[in-house]
DNA sequence: CTCGTCCCCTGGGAGC
DNA sequence: TGCTCCCAGGGGACGA
């Protein structure tokens, strides 16, 4: 499911169920999801009060008192929803979306691919993963740069380190397509199959072009795509395929704008183009464009 | 190194 | 209705 921008939006829906607020009670409800959790993973999260919430690529970064941080990724199909505990002191910071939530105790009724609940004084936290190919892990707080999962990582495409030059530099001499190039998450951290795809026919760049072969002014087009594509998404609540909700439960909406994802044998967006959308398998994903404006 | 392939897992939709 | 097959937003382990 979630690239950057859902991921983006599932941080910033739980942040006011969490920031400055202690971990009540955490129950991991098996010992594992693609990896095994950590050591003592729900004891080392009790009691601890959270110091603040970022994002990184499609990581979520939870800083905890006491010099530890709990990262969490989405996977395929990783989602967490946020039930507010109605009456509770602190639930009023939830109001924005308690019209909409069901109630604490609905949770209750946790089904067979909930894996993690938390509790603090404002909401419930539950946190679904039917395909199990997301992750978490603890990690010193002052070393987290060094985590395996982030010290490899390119720059953030809505950061000051992402341009056209980045592109350039790091697409020099390579042979394999742009497409794998920008799924390549030490290359660009936080895009998946859906905005690649959107980001390149924005650009009208094939994603079958060796990513070495792609001009300057092409970079300068699909640098300002990617900023341009993520930055709606993430305004529009991200995209609602399968698994993606916000925390609330309502669903993104920027599937609804997709130019070329999923559209294969409709006519491109492109007002003046006559051409087709069509999908084709590449590293094992489907790619979807516009052979006709995207070269 | 770089690149492509396969695999982890479950569920939903299409087609028969 | 029910079966089978294919596909899915990620990313790590391999082998060429």
């Amino acid at each position: 499911m979630p690239e950057l921008p859902e991921v983006e939006t599932v941080m910033r829906g739980v942040r006011p169920a969490l920031d400055g607020l202690t971990l009540d009670r955490v129950e991991a409800r098996r010992p594992d999801l693609r990896w095994p959790l950590p050591e003592r993973f729900a004891e080392r999260l009790t009691g601890r009060r959270v110091l603040g919430l970022a994002r990184r690529s499609k990581y979520i970064l939870i800083e905890l008192e006491g010099g530890e941080s709990w990262l969490v990724h989405l996977g395929m199909s990783g989602r967490v929803a946020v039930f507010p505990r109605v009456g509770a002191p602190q639930a009023e910071r939830l109001g924005a979306f308690l019209h909409a939530a069901p109630s604490a105790e609905a949770a209750a009724a946790l089904g067979p691919h909930d894996h993690v609940v938390v509790d603090t004084a404002a909401a419930r936290l539950v946190y679904t993963d039917a395909r199990r190919f997301g992750a978490m892990d603890l990690a010193p707080t002052d070393a987290l740069a060094e985590h395996k999962w982030l010290a490899r990582l390119g720059p953030e495409p809505l950061g000051n380190g992402f341009h056209a030059e980045h592109l350039a530099a790091r697409f020099a001499g390579r042979v394999a397509s742009v497409k794998a190039q920008l799924l390549d998450q030490t290359v660009i951290a936080g895009l998946g199959n859906i905005y690649v795809c959107e980001a390149l026919w924005r650009a009208g760049v094939s994603p079958l072009r060796a990513a070495g072969a792609v001009e300057a002014e092409a970079l300068e087009r699909l640098a300002a795509a990617v900023r341009a594509v993520l930055a709606e998404a993430i305004e529009a609540g991200g995209s609602s395929l399968r698994d993606h909700r916000q925390v609330d439960g309502e669903l993104g909406y920027f599937q609804h704008r997709f130019a070329v994802y999923g559209r294969a044998g409709e006519p491109c967006a492109r007002p003046t183009c006559r051409g087709e959308v069509v999908r084709v398998p590449q590293n094992g994903r489907s790619s979807f464009y516009c052979e006709h404006c995207q070269a």
